[in-house]
DNA sequence: CAACTAAACTCTAACGTTTGAGTAAAAAAG
DNA sequence: CTTTTTTACTCAAACGTTAGAGTTTAGTTG
């Protein structure tokens, strides 16, 4: 690669000072028409443009937004950083993706990297890992330092900054409502291990919802599903049995969409047999048939809120409090729980 | 924030030169066990790490990967990227993701943001908009500079760089030729505006298997689907005609899934009545009813290649002659164009 | 005891940029 | 014709780091 031209190449061929070739091109009054006329010719000519890292090093700013989530192969997450990119650009701020992979080692290695002066603020959502080992240490030292901080989705709260979540609670809640409303008795639950912070949630709004209706929880409807595992074995366990379930609330879109397949090979109807919900991360729902109904979890929505949350973070002055912000989720109702 | 602890702050703690300091840390022999010793502990309890930005600056490089693809909420981008990240972490990069959003000037000013010292080196996919106007100035910039550059996906023959690619053509070819095989007479193209490359050139193997197969090419076959307007409603008038088609070849996956939607909702049984194939990028293939068969694009794969490419250009010297990889996509068969 | 060597430092330049302070020469003012 | 002002520059420091060259002090050698 050939090495670009800079303001020491532009002072050396006109024999000026290297201030004098920054200060022409910034138009200033100090240096003459004639000498600003022909530097900024020569340095248009040659395409010149300032160093980034020089002027990122100077101005202690890089306008660079970190971001590291779990995976990128997921419409949730893509579709959050979507929204983080937007709002970015908006502000001047470019965005810079890393993958933890769910695991905890990278993790810690990306922070390091991002937080050792190439970003202005990082936005994150903790690994399964992490999540399991409890070992948040790597956030404590930024934290230590008022690095700029902001966490979604899969947050811990124990960590003191800016947070953006769904009302994961109330999303399962108004799903399982609904279920109830159109006839459910027997709703099976079809969910993650229990460090999976969201999972639970959405657990928890399930049976919130169940005691509110004044139906009795029962746990053999409730269905730990293990991702490492084959997920058509474990889900065909809860659906092809003597007395299956009249419905079923998976936690995320996958799920439900084995769930459906499973059912109507089995020869059940949807909805009249078996109602089906799952939450929704891509576009899965839409074209299974009949189309799930499904929870929407608005991650475009969320990405703009994060980086809107840091962004305000890095640029303001004075300390203020950290917010949480929680995003409702709505109920999306299709035909896997309604006839038309 | 907290500004963080840097070798000067060090230097001046023990009152020695920051050389003394940075090479302590080093464990150079030149500094006294003593001093080393004191030094180091004190840069730990500070949780000294070297600033990036100033490394980088001296070293003339930066160890990240600019990636600008159209979109990211799409599944064969993010898997590409992920793919990409994969290689590149292995190889110690960084890998920063922007996005053009099919815009001409977003893609424009990214490429300058990125190239004036942030990165390394550069993987593109080009906008739609940039296809269309056939602007390629701001490549022949970098070019000029032998900036690193690779191309995927969508690129342009004019641009002389590594490039990977599908094999487009062969896909579509393989993937009409089998709905030929199942007897397939009257195959409909749903493909995309001429100016997007990858769309012509599915066509192109499209027309080529029609006439290896000595089928003459009806061009009231091929519909051209703009992605402003309606999709269903322009694919329903590919189905709903007085005598429709009896295989349909979607050049993308939400075409394929609108298409088996449309056909069943008319009564047509698949693939008794209509066989359908598609690009696939995402889940959707998988769960619609039946499962649609379709063209697997290995984006994984791709991304590896994309980004092996880029670091070698990065850290060879000598210069050698550019590389046009083409993967070759396979045909997963599942249930839309064959019974079971 | 002069000359040399080794130890343990510091200095300086470099990466590329900006900006306030300093300076020399020319022009204007008194 | 001196003083002041203006013009058009250059210098120096700063951001944080590294590495080779230079310096000081003490100890060793012949």
């Amino acid at each position: 690669m050939k090495s670009r031209i800079t303001l020491k190449k532009i002072a050396r061929e006109f024999g000026v000072s290297i201030s004098t070739v920054s200060k022409a091109l910034k138009d200033s009054h100090e240096i003459s028409e004639e000498t600003r006329g022909k530097i900024k010719a020569f340095a248009d000519y040659y395409n010149y443009k300032p160093n980034n890292l020089a002027l990122q090093l100077r101005n202690q700013k890089t306008s660079v937004i970190g971001v590291i989530v779990p995976e990128i192969v997921h419409h949730f997450f893509s579709t959050v950083i979507n929204g983080i990119e937007k709002y970015a650009t908006e502000k001047g701020y470019n965005v810079m993706v890393c993958l933890s992979n769910e695991s905890y080692e990278k993790e810690v290695s990306n922070m390091g990297v991002l937080t050792n002066g190439s970003v202005d603020g990082l936005i994150v959502s903790i690994a399964r890992e992490t999540q399991q080992n409890q070992n948040y240490k790597h956030f404590e030292a930024i934290i230590n330092d008022d690095f700029p901080l902001v966490l979604f989705d899969r947050i811990n709260d124990d960590i003191e900054c800016d947070k953006v979540i769904i009302d994961d609670v109330g999303g399962a809640f108004k799903a399982t409502n609904h279920l109830i409303e159109i006839g459910s008795k027997r709703i099976a639950l079809l969910t993650t291990q229990d460090f999976i912070t969201v999972g639970s949630l959405r657990k928890n709004g399930y049976i919130k919802s169940l005691n509110k209706n004044k139906i009795s929880v029962d746990e053999s409807l409730i269905y730990k599903i293990d991702d490492k595992e084959s997920l058509y074995d474990q889900i065909k366990k809860a659906i092809n049995v003597s007395n299956p379930p009249d419905a079923i609330l998976a936690v995320n879109e996958i799920y439900a969409a084995i769930a459906l397949k499973i059912a109507k090979e089995s020869g059940l109807k949807i909805p009249e047999d078996i109602a089906i919900i799952g939450f929704t991360s891509g576009l899965i729902s839409e074209y299974t048939d009949p189309p799930l109904t499904c929870v929407e979890q608005h991650g475009f929505l969320m990405g703009k809120q994060v980086a809107e949350l840091l962004i305000n973070r890095i640029e303001s002055t004075a300390p203020s409090e950290f917010q949480k912000v929680v995003i409702s989720p709505n109920l999306k109702i299709r035909r896997s729980t309604l006839d038309n």
